[in-house]
DNA sequence: GGTGTACCCGCT
DNA sequence: GCGGGTACAC
């Protein structure tokens, strides 16, 4: 397989960080490669449909190249590839964002946030593919970056025959060929057996929320496997970008393993929903400790529907539009694997671990206030989104249980 | 409608 | 034992 020479892109590190973003758990797919180069110390790389995407960056570069399958057959038709790659780069990192603007919005309005924001520049929401960020999610519960990532892994592996090989990036070695696989489609995953392979595989009990929710697609889209580089059901999620966040989530619940937290991540991470703020309990205790929730730092309290929706909420309230983007700034800084991240001399910003509680935090709410200021036309984003809570509040557990049922059956009918 | 428990597996 | 949750049963 050719090498082609890399593109640049200019593009400060404080817009875009590849070893924090490609790393903090929104994407669980891509490969990060070692370089001998001390400006770009990683390649980080990514299987499409069509291509495999290499990207390198310095500090002031982003650089990139793909590999294609089929190869493009004159340098006219690879210019044309090339552009479609940046086209892509420039919609998967939302590069019309301007991050460095929406720091210095959540430093004003969050001094929790003016301490980190130092160290941990560049952290922005990945635009994904929803099918494959709602699979990942489904796999993310109970469980760890690592062994998630090594779940994906294994779908793309046994789900989807290669795309290509390529040799290791290690400048001027020649190394082992290396397969790279794309995410698989919904049909690939739909069939019953799938279910007990993936229990094999090490998925645990995810295994089963997998092939239903890959059944429930693709019995409702259908599955046109023809030559199609997108089934049905993949681009019905795609639609989904065009309703509302409630709406959304509405319709990511009937799925099967996907409760509020994976939903809302979903949301955030593929459907353009950027003033999510999914909660976890890593959250709740980031909630607890630096802006005022209530519960104890210590004794981990269960997540319930209404805790869910106060941390929710204020997270919402403090950040404001682009609530679900600040949201992963704060969570990457409390992640324990970048606890030396950014931690290059030149700076000197703490992790949020270190930043001690602000001593007159918050005094606890007395009580969170339901959305009963509707302001002009709920046009204001918090506005927006405590209405779109109140919806999921007013959705009872029974009829939610309902929905999926009736699903659930319409799918084994079939 | 809120609360409790089992679930796969790997790591502390 | 617990975890970057969810399904299911009271």
């Amino acid at each position: 397989m050719s090498s082609p020479a890399f593109r640049s892109l200019p593009l400060s590190t404080t817009q875009l960080s590849l070893a924090a973003v490609l790393r903090c758990g929104q994407s669980f797919r891509w490969s990060v490669l070692p370089l001998s180069d001390q400006h770009s110390p990683h390649e980080y790389r990514l299987c499409l449909r069509d291509r495999v995407v290499c990207l390198r960056q310095t500090s002031d570069t982003l650089l990139y190249r793909s590999v294609y399958l089929p190869q493009p057959s004159s340098p006219k038709e690879e210019a044309v590839k090339d552009a479609e790659t940046l086209a892509w780069i420039r919609d998967y990192f939302q590069l019309d964002v301007d991050l460095m603007e929406l720091y210095s919005q959540w430093s004003s309005m969050d001094p929790v946030f003016e301490k980190v924001k130092d160290r941990f520049e560049g952290i922005r929401i990945l635009r994904q593919d929803p099918f494959e960020c709602l699979l990942s999610f489904i796999c993310s519960s109970n469980n760890n970056i690592s062994r998630i990532t090594k779940m994906v892994q294994s779908l793309c592996t046994q789900y989807s025959p290669p795309l290509l090989s390529l040799p290791p990036p290690k400048d001027g070695t020649e190394g082992p060929l290396v397969p790279y696989h794309p995410f698989p489609p919904p049909s690939a995953l739909a069939a019953p057996e799938v279910a007990a392979k993936l229990r094999s595989l090490g998925f645990g009990y995810r295994a089963d929320f997998i092939q239903k929710t890959a059944k429930m697609l693709v019995d409702a889209h259908g599955n046109d496997t023809s030559t199609s580089m997108q089934e049905p059901a993949e681009k019905w999620l795609l639609t989904l970008r065009q309703l509302s966040t409630s709406d959304a989530r509405t319709e990511l619940l009937k799925f099967m393993g996907v409760g509020r937290k994976v939903a809302d991540c979903v949301l955030l991470m593929s459907l353009d929903k950027r003033e999510v703020v999914p909660v976890d309990t890593h959250v709740h205790q980031i909630a607890v400790k630096h802006y005022g929730l209530p519960g104890s730092s210590k004794s981990k309290a269960t997540m319930t529907p209404k805790l869910y929706d106060d941390v929710s909420m204020k997270l919402v309230e403090k950040w404001g539009d682009y609530a679900g983007w600040a949201h992963s700034v704060l969570f990457t800084s409390d992640l324990k694997a970048f606890a030396n991240y950014g931690l290059d001399g030149s700076s000197s910003s703490p992790s949020l671990s270190k930043i001690a509680m602000p001593s007159s935090a918050s005094p606890s709410p007395t009580k969170r206030k339901r959305a009963t200021t509707k302001a002009v036309e709920g046009n204001t984003v918090t506005d927006a989104v405590a209405s779109t809570v109140e919806e999921f509040d007013e959705l009872s557990l029974a009829e939610r249980v309902k929905r999926r049922r009736q699903v659930c059956l319409k799918v084994s009918a079939k």
